[in-house]
DNA sequence: TAGATTGTTAATCGATTAACAATC
DNA sequence: TAGATTGTTAATCGATTAACAATC
């Protein structure tokens, strides 16, 4: 942590969605704005949008309000934005590819380098201009290369034993789209996309209203 | 609400590893349990897990603990899993294949029945054995066929437009993987899948170790 | 200066944890 | 009956909101 003490898991879950508001803002030309300006747009309160900001330092000024642009480099910078990750992919099926194409599309800080899987018709092409590599190698490849953040979208029985290979390779992240749980990656930030738990978390909301 | 009064969020958020937790249980041929064991299996605190589950009603027995199989069927009736749902998926990307394929392989209650697209080389096609439809139909099929989910993977400059298209059809809930935060969905259950804000997460925390 | 809006403290609200009586 | 473990209340902790002094 750099200055700054622990900060609220549930803060750090609202800055990706004031970037977001703040690029659009400033796609719209707009210079300055207020907590109470970004309350309208997003709905969080004023008074939530000042504290959180407040949590980083003062990026505001009294009696002016929030500069976008500045706001936005900070929030970028706080959010490790500034960097360059290299990611593999393991797990060439639909949602690999998927992840894959996007992350190449949408996100240019983030480099993805290799595909791993364990199918000898996929092991040797190429899937979304990256070359698909043997699933054994993933803890050489991983340690030679320097990877970042390992994205898993392979079969829930096969992420346990990924992660762990992952770990060993050194990576600093996983990005977990395997319907189940990792154990044992003290050190390892592990962020899941449970698509399963989200879909039935929608059904409760359908089923109990 | 069936009996019960407003359930917090962060319970309903915790339901379906609960759910998960107990399938993995009863797959290895456990019989019953204590919210000690389920604690040491997800982490949460035996406390929180009874609190959790008698917001329900008491499916536990003093002096014994939880039946597996019954608490398993409880929480699925809860999250409203007995219900069947019909879904449609906008967009016909990877993405889009991918969700579909996820669901009709792993989510046997989710009836995926069209997916829709507005490329001319898509529509008419056939993809995962669905048919791809004329993205201009989306509110009459909904209409039609009592569409329950409607799941949008198009890009997020067409999230809002089609959103609304699929509310004035009638659907119960949207499950929505754009990059952007739908507004107006009164009576709608909205569900986010929100990749970007979740790898930004993922980054603050390797970056701020 | 007057008006606006932040930064920040204090009050409120909600969620988690601890404790233990109830009871199987 | 004794032991185990829930259900449930009370205590603690944390996060959100309200209020307002500081200041641009």
């Amino acid at each position: 942590m750099s200055k700054e003490t622990k900060i609220a898991n549930a803060v750090i879950r609202r800055l990706p969605r004031y970037l977001r508001t703040l690029e659009e803002m400033e796609a719209e030309g707009l210079e300055r704005t207020s907590s109470a300006e970004l309350s309208e747009r997003i709905g969080f309160t004023a008074s939530q949008i000042r504290q959180d900001l407040n949590h980083f330092g003062c990026f505001g000024q009294q009696g002016y309000g929030y500069a976008i642009t500045d706001l936005k480099t900070e929030i970028n910078r706080i959010l490790g934005l500034k960097n360059k990750y290299k990611l593999i992919v393991i797990g060439c099926g639909r949602l690999g590819e998927a992840i894959a194409n996007y992350t190449k599309t949408f996100e240019p800080q983030f480099d993805i380098v290799a595909m791993f899987d364990t199918s000898h018709d996929k092991i040797g092409s190429v899937v979304c201009g990256l070359p698909v590599l043997d699933d054994k190698w993933i803890e050489e490849y991983v340690k030679k290369n320097g990877v970042d953040i390992g994205v898993i979208t392979a079969p829930a029985e096969f992420a346990q034993d990924i992660a762990d290979r992952l770990k060993r390779g050194g990576v600093k992240g996983i990005w977990n789209f395997a319907v189940t749980d990792i154990k044992g990656m003290e050190g390892v930030k592990v962020e899941n996309i449970h698509l399963s738990d989200s879909l039935r978390a929608l059904t409760y909301y359908i089923a109990n209203d």
